[in-house]
DNA sequence: GTGTGTGCAAAAGGTTTGCAAGAAA
DNA sequence: TTTCTTGCAAACCTTTTGCACACAC
């Protein structure tokens, strides 16, 4: 479990001020068992329910965009008119249940390392991301 | 090339009645050689630039969404806060160009089949899509 | 003190909805 | 004439921006 001095630590090495704000954050981001997979909206939400204080949503988008400059969050690919984010940032796929929208990690065991055998010229492969919808078998695809 | 008969006919078997506003968005849609990725602003835009004609916003989201209903567009999973449609409704992927914000088809060859391991009990694997983020090599990542 | 960060309110997209008028069957 | 579709306007939601005030150093 991560102590709150870390975080002071993490954030002053990034160049961030350890505001109060900002710990509160890392607090309800990083003091976690699983993954969290989340909008600014939950992340707001989340904030006002575990710590029962408010941090103003301009604060919050601030705040998660330094996070995600820092390499501290990843934006997830899937397209539904919001911006999904996630703690975990090592690289690593997703299963998306559509019956109940949930977003599961995949871990590295299950799926085979994809071989990407066509070249970009002048380019790099700056990720490479896997998203696998499922849903039970009697569900219907809208 | 598709003729214009062809889609009244398309969507007399799908249950739309063809409009007049149908078919354009059909004819801006299908007319063409390569995929188009687009957003509904981006649709809007090119109807009224090729057709030279305008199409209330409502009309042609509800297009879209008829037309993703009965399988002639596809949603593409990437997240930005707009939602993507493609027109190659077959099972493939896409390369995005961070330098141009481009988006590509991968076809097949291209990326070998991917294998899933893991069984996620009583549900079904509906798509499996992968987006593989390129830059060119000295891009700065945000 | 200086410079950075916060919070509010306003604005700026993108998407959805309700409803009256219009078109297709 | 009945049902489906369109188009407008309004509403809603997410994200961004500007600016005064507050806080970290």
């Amino acid at each position: 479990m991560i102590k709150n001095n870390e975080f002071t630590n993490k954030l002053r090495t990034s160049g961030l001020r350890p505001t109060k704000q900002r710990l509160k954050i890392c607090e309800v981001l990083f003091k976690r068992d699983k993954t969290f997979h989340f909008t600014i909206n939950d992340l707001a939400k989340s904030i006002s329910e575990k710590l029962n204080e408010k941090i103003s949503l301009a604060t919050v988008y601030n705040t998660v965009h330094a996070f995600k400059q820092k390499g501290y969050l990843k934006e997830i690919s899937i397209n539904s008119g919001k911006i999904y984010f996630d703690t975990n940032t090592s690289t690593h796929h997703h299963f998306f249940d559509e019956d109940t929208n949930e977003l599961i990690d995949c871990d590295e065991r299950d799926i085979d390392s994809v071989k990407v055998k066509r070249i970009m010229p002048g380019k790099k492969i700056k990720s490479l991301e896997i998203l696998i919808k499922i849903a039970s078998d009697n569900h219907n695809q809208n």
